[in-house]
DNA sequence: TGATCATTAGACCGATTGGTCTAATAGCAT
DNA sequence: ATGCTATTAGACCAATCGGTCTAATGATCA
């Protein structure tokens, strides 16, 4: 899921050299954090040679990680948009959303950080990382928003049910991965919004 | 507040070498992460030799690590503690609890990591740390869920109050991180219970 | 006092870090 | 084919990493 093709490319032929990086980085990271991963087990992982990546990403680690957590950002917003399309209401979007992301996790070995927010915090460069998971987050919250908003919700009404869905979600990836339980995640919309009318 | 005494040591004298350790840990791992964190720094910022470190931990950054994870979770106990103490509802305990954290929010610089969860996760150690990090959290929903029981919930209704809650604070704090703004925990109780009756 | 133990002090180690640089190569225009 | 640019390839670098080890020092007994 989270492994499919970035910007579009047709993933008939091997991605390319960059997208390779970006695939890499994105795992590594997320299992090993920022810190923790060396450009040595990118670029093995990658298949990638040392020039091939200051040459795509002229500021090195940094700009990598970057473009690592822009491009699970986006996969984040189609795995939202894909749990809202057609729901009849907002806990149903929000239901399916947990449920794909706890298949996600189980898929995932389980223990590694949140997709979304997971790589964003350590690095020499925190301000810069910050601003860019901000940045992710609004994008996020915004189209989960997009979604309440169809559904009937006012704009404000909906920003604030999004914001306050994803504060739960975070906290309970969390939870989840520290008890290695997707379950967690599952039972996060009876949580949120209380056991459903049966 | 956080800085106060570890293992109830008198503070009228200079903090013993261990203890300085696992200040000086305490902070830079929440501030950079545990990778992050070179051995030198801790050193310089305790002011202690590196044969000291490995004397009073022979496993050393690790053991460190725990330690000061350790040292943490009392702490954080000590604040829910204090912030249900006396208090007339769940509700009413929750909101103060999240009062007095939004206040060390301001107090460290704003972009550390939660002091609960924030250290636990990287590093080479993973599994180690997991499972440190799950008892440590077990132990502050445990304080928490005390006090629900006090107040008339059942142990199960307790538990499942104290954990909802920790899931929201977690999540909570990585917002409020992430926009450096710390009326995000503030109004979390809002969030989770709904607008208070006025 | 002298003996014994806990602690401090820091030189030193091999491994790895992120990053730079030059040379070789591939792809594509003409 | 020729030339030009984009890309790959990897040797090399100083700095830092966590960790080990020996010697000096402090503290506490007999």
């Amino acid at each position: 899921m989270l492994r499919s093709d970035p910007y579009d490319c047709p993933m008939t032929e091997e991605p390319k050299t960059r997208d390779r990086l970006i695939f890499a980085a994105t795992r590594l990271f997320r299992q090993r954090g920022y810190d923790g991963t060396g450009l040595a087990e990118i670029l093995a992982e990658a298949g990638v040679p040392k020039g091939s990546l200051y040459h795509h990403f002229p500021e090195g680690k940094a700009d990598l990680a970057c473009a690592a957590a822009d491009w699970t950002a986006l996969q984040i917003v189609r795995v939202v948009d894909d749990s809202f399309h057609g729901a009849p209401d907002w806990r149903q979007g929000a239901t399916t959303f947990c449920y794909k992301m706890a298949k996600l996790f189980d898929i995932l070995n389980s223990a590694d950080a949140c997709p979304v927010f997971g790589l964003l915090f350590d690095g020499p460069d925190q301000e810069r990382f910050r601003v860019h998971a901000a940045a992710a987050f609004d994008l996020i919250i915004a189209a989960a928003a997009r979604h309440g908003q169809a559904l009937g919700l006012t704009r404000e009404t909906a920003l604030d049910l999004a914001e306050t869905f994803f504060i739960g979600f975070e906290g309970g990836w969390t939870l989840a991965r520290m008890r290695r339980d997707s379950d967690v995640l599952r039972g996060l919309p009876n949580r949120l919004y209380g056991r459903p009318p049966t």
